[in-house]
DNA sequence: GACAACATGTTAGAATTTGTTATAATGCCT
DNA sequence: AGGCATTATAACAAATTCTAACATGTTGTC
């Protein structure tokens, strides 16, 4: 068994019964008091329960989120850093998730755009994607793969890519390699 | 069998089960147990899923913000990828725009706080406040100044840094620093 | 067929986890 | 408040797991 599974565990005992015993946890996974502890110091520290003499009580979850709009193409919830509107000529507006879906919509729909917003990464403000530059498969993954993320300033965008790798291009090449990559990689999971 | 294969079916396994562990996949895909390492390192810098020791478990979704609550020390409105939340004894939660306000919220509010969730600056996922780290001061100006920014990982942090400068510290630390800071502007001195 | 790129296995050393022991701290009882 | 039993912490050694480096085999391209 491993440290993971016995603290997931550790929780759902603690979820349901409301207390847990140190001395039972060492006797249900077989393990000595002294890892049970350190189990117990991990979790509290990680914020999900709080150690009491010989044992542990649950502490408040943290606020759930309130169902809100998603993304027109993958259906994930939109977030303020990386969020793209598309405004299309019959009025309707289409949010998505992150310039990767955003931009694919954009290319799907074409003439039907009439104009497109992106969000600074580093402070969430919309800024106009056609302006933007995108740092396009940084080292991190962020929302959906192949990572696209976009900034105001091309500084910035160069800036990302001094720490986190990736290509730095503007919306043009940008939408030139979303395309390449749609033909060339086989469908992932969390791809569109 | 194809890597791609196996990846499949490793994120197959992840949903169904909750974690998945390295010495028991080696063996039903008769692979060594190095190449299953290679793949959960390939399949976390995706973002498909977090390793752990032994094995892996599945990313938890982001945090979202919602529009209408604003931060309880400056009144700006909280987005996902900055936001914390403090959890109080008396079951209030409070949620603030940003580290810099929140953590100058967990010094003011004391033993009060129970717990304290930060937003990973990334990714948008809620993170233990006591395990994150801090970038404080980098060469952009987000949300609050003095800029402060959680990161889950040091290593996210210090490439950040690498681009944008700033310092990179535990949460001691930036506290520390935040009640320089705040010196430097006014002559009150709060106890921890 | 030569070559590069990739996937895999093996090994040694580093890092983490665990149990044991000794010592400190806490709660409870009178 | 003092004494006792219980629980918590710290330090160490042993076991386990992780990582990096290299060697080997496989695939695809020219």
């Amino acid at each position: 068994m491993l440290p993971a599974d016995r603290h997931q565990q550790i929780l759902n005992r603690l979820q349901e019964h409301g207390i847990v015993h140190i001395h039972e946890l060492s006797q249900t996974f077989s393990v000595s008091e002294m890892t049970i502890h350190r189990d117990l110091d991990q979790l509290e520290t990680e914020g999900h329960l709080r150690k009491v003499r010989g044992g542990a009580v649950p502490i408040p979850a943290p606020a759930l989120a309130s169902p809100v709009e998603t993304c027109f193409m993958c259906h994930t919830a939109p977030r303020s850093q990386t969020q793209m509107t598309l405004h299309l000529s019959n009025g309707v507006v289409q949010r998505a998730c992150c310039p990767h879906c955003g931009l694919h919509g954009l290319m799907m729909l074409g003439d039907q755009v009439v104009s497109a917003f992106a969000s600074d990464f580093l402070r969430g403000n919309a800024i106009n994607a056609q302006a933007a530059t995108y740092v396009v498969e940084p080292a991190v993954a962020i929302c959906c793969t192949p990572t696209v993320l976009a900034f105001q300033n091309k500084s910035d965008a160069e800036r990302f890519q001094k720490g986190f790798g990736g290509q730095v291009l503007d919306i043009a090449r940008t939408l030139q390699f979303l395309n390449q990559a749609a033909h060339l990689k086989s469908h992932r999971k969390k791809e569109m």
